[in-house]
RNA sequence: GGCUCCGUAGCUCAAUGGAUAGAGCAAUUGCCUUCUAAGCAAUAGGUUACUGGUUCGAUCCCAGUCGGAGUCACCA
């Protein structure tokens, strides 16, 4: 039980012994007390006044005084502002509640608390699902490190987690670039250019679209409109048939077409693991593409869908408030949604999971509607209600949304390399030279890359992120580098405090002396992020975890500005001191693991 | 036009319906002979887009208005 919990037994008890007032009082009506106030924890009384018949300030006090009279063991005080009865807690409280929070590093999952949460036993992941037609970008990247840190933060919690991706290896865009590469590619490969394999491909599928703007304004110049152009397009037309080829399993475009995916996968293997980003399962579209056919025939069987004259399957949505969606072509072929459908399917015989969660762009919030709804409602699937979509905001620029065709993307291959440079000058720029060549090639890398993903996952996933390429990502203030930083300078202090052979681990807190309010603020903190990981994961928001260690972090820093460890001449002060900083250290290990940002013994 | 999301300091972002709305950049000012200055302290910066409603209390919930983004394909 924590101390919230606790407390709220004791506020219920008083009221029933004052009053004869019988409530629940709920957790989360117990709040921190604010730092500019006195005390731990704060009952606010107003809610009660009229049940109870007395004025807000009386009622506090009479609780108060109650409460300490009762629990002096528990209670150490408290203070009344208006209808607020701030509660100080003994320093006792803490020592023992600390004590808990450590053995919880150290114990092995099955014997942790698990939290449980919205979520059962298993969950199923999936992030990343990228195109094989080019490199990934910023937007990818956001996609990638949310998936990967939700699903740190599930495990974290206890959960069982499976990470899918679903490649989509097959369809126009990747003829596109295999048109352009039979066309002006001269054999050209990854080995004999140098150039990275989605690199490779993804110039290929530039030169198409140039090919393309070029032919459609030649249309144009004949006094064509761009829908008309787009028709009459010869290399439009051209891979179109190589779509056509490759789905008749034509041996020669299958063999392309491989060949040029496994380019892409070597490509997108390194971007995957500079990021530290991995997957237990991937899917290919190319062989679940077919998938969600059959359950369209189904639905149309039971009258879920319908058929038009020209042969096209459709469901009408119109009685949900939303309109009407196809699932089959006219020519019997299956789109996005059907697709979508299937491999739901799948993955629920898979699997299992009692939650599928999907990390896609807010773009497709009107899809992921629809497509629960067609489960839910029409083919009655119960798993429709275990699909979650965790939607996240665009990445945009100073000049607008990114858009390949234009031009205008930020490559996540070029901001990671962009990233490492920036650390190396930053910190070389600090004089701190104190490193092998190969120590500081590994720091540059952690600041660099923590500095990316903490720029990342600190917003809140349903906004958008505005970034600016002008101006490279801070590494001063709510940054990755900042907390790196206070973790480096921690661990400098333990080993500082191993030099002079003090021993911190063995205190007792039993002769006790009374806590500054430094190091009550930093015990507070730690205590704090069990449920901070809890909220996080029920809400799917990483954001919650960065903005907490970097107040963690924040703290910690003031504390050691203020605070003289080795100084001081209270040698059991100085070991708590000693204590409360490799808790603080532990803590943003274990946030900073669930982004994937590593942390430096030394910087 | 319908639906969804967003609107908080000059900029980037916080704030389970609670107290005087907080940080970081940028600006000004102090602090390296003192456990790492990627730090700390201080000053300045706000009608939380607007108007109503709900209540002891609203940045938060509801309705409407105004701005911005996304979406409404026989693309994925």
């Amino acid at each position: 039980m924590n101390l919230q919990q606790t407390l709220a037994n004791h506020i219920q008890n008083t009221l029933f012994e004052l009053y004869n007032f019988s409530t629940k009082i709920d957790v989360n009506i117990i709040q921190k007390t604010k730092k500019e106030f006195e005390g731990d924890f704060t009952f606010v009384v107003f809610p009660y006044t009229k049940e109870l018949g007395r004025p807000p300030e009386l009622l506090a006090h009479e609780i108060g005084q109650q409460l300490v009279k009762n629990y002096p063991e528990f209670i150490d005080g408290f203070n009344v502002i208006k209808g607020f009865l701030n509660i100080s807690l003994r320093d006792r409280v803490w020592f023992t509640e600390r004590e808990v929070v450590e053995t919880w590093h150290a114990a092995p999952l099955a014997e942790r608390e698990i939290v449980e949460t919205c979520f059962a036993a298993s969950l199923l992941v999936e992030y990343s699902s990228p195109n094989t037609n080019k490199p990934l970008h910023l937007g990818h990247i956001r996609n990638n490190l949310l998936g990967n840190a939700i699903g740190n933060i599930l495990e974290a919690c206890g959960k069982k987690i499976v990470r899918v991706n679903l490649v989509n290896d097959r369809g126009i865009h990747i003829c596109k670039s295999m048109w352009a590469w039979l066309k002006f590619g001269n054999n050209e490969t990854p080995d004999s250019s140098g150039i990275k394999g989605d690199h490779l491909v993804g110039k290929y599928y530039v030169l198409f679209n140039k090919a393309l703007k070029k032919e459609i304004a030649e249309w144009g110049s004949q006094g064509y409109s761009e829908e008309e152009a787009q028709k009459k397009s010869q290399i439009l037309k051209e891979a179109q048939e190589m779509l056509q080829k490759w789905e008749e399993n034509d041996p020669e475009t299958r063999r392309i077409w491989a060949q040029m995916n496994n380019w892409v996968y070597a490509g997108f293997d390194k971007t995957y693991q500079r990021l530290g980003v991995r997957f237990d399962k991937i899917y290919y579209e190319s062989e679940t593409y077919l998938l969600g056919k059959e359950m369209v025939e189904e639905g149309l069987k039971t009258g879920a869908f319908y058929q038009k004259l020209d042969g096209s399957v459709w469901v009408d949505l119109s009685e949900e408030g939303l309109d009407e969606k196809l699932l089959l072509r006219t020519d019997g072929t299956s789109v996005y949604m059907t697709q979508d459908l299937g491999t739901a399917q799948q993955r629920y015989n898979d699997y299992q999971p009692q939650k599928m969660i999907y990390v896609v762009g807010n773009e497709q919030n009107y899809h992921f509607g629809v497509l629960k709804l067609i489960l839910r409602k029409k083919l009655h699937k119960n798993f429709g209600d275990h699909i979650e979509h965790l939607s996240y905001g665009m990445v945009e620029l100073p000049f607008g949304k990114m858009k390949s065709r234009e031009g205008t993307v930020v490559d996540a291959d070029d901001l990671m390399e962009a990233m490492f440079q920036e650390a190396k000058t930053t910190t070389e720029a600090l004089g701190k030279f104190d490193f092998e060549e190969e120590e500081a090639r590994k720091l540059y890398e952690m600041l660099g890359m923590g500095a990316l993903k903490y720029f990342i996952l600190k917003v809140d996933p349903k906004k958008n992120i505005l970034f600016n390429p002008e101006e490279s990502i801070d590494f001063n203030g709510n940054t990755a580098p900042f907390i790196q930083y206070t973790y480096a300078r921690i661990k400098s202090l333990i080993r500082k405090a191993e030099e002079h052979k003090i021993s911190y681990q063995d205190i007792s807190f039993s002769n006790g002396f009374k806590l500054g309010k430094q190091e009550k603020e930093l015990l507070k903190l730690l205590y704090d992020f069990e449920s901070i990981l809890s909220n996080a994961a029920e809400t799917l928001n990483p954001a919650l975890v960065a903005n907490y260690t970097f107040e963690l972090a924040k703290e910690f820093n003031r504390f050691y500005q203020e605070t003289p460890i080795f100084k001081e001449t209270i040698i059991q002060l100085r070991n708590l001191r000693l204590q409360i900083a490799e808790n603080c250290a532990q803590t943003i290990k274990r946030a900073m693991k669930l982004f994937g940002i590593e942390v430096p013994e030394k910087m």
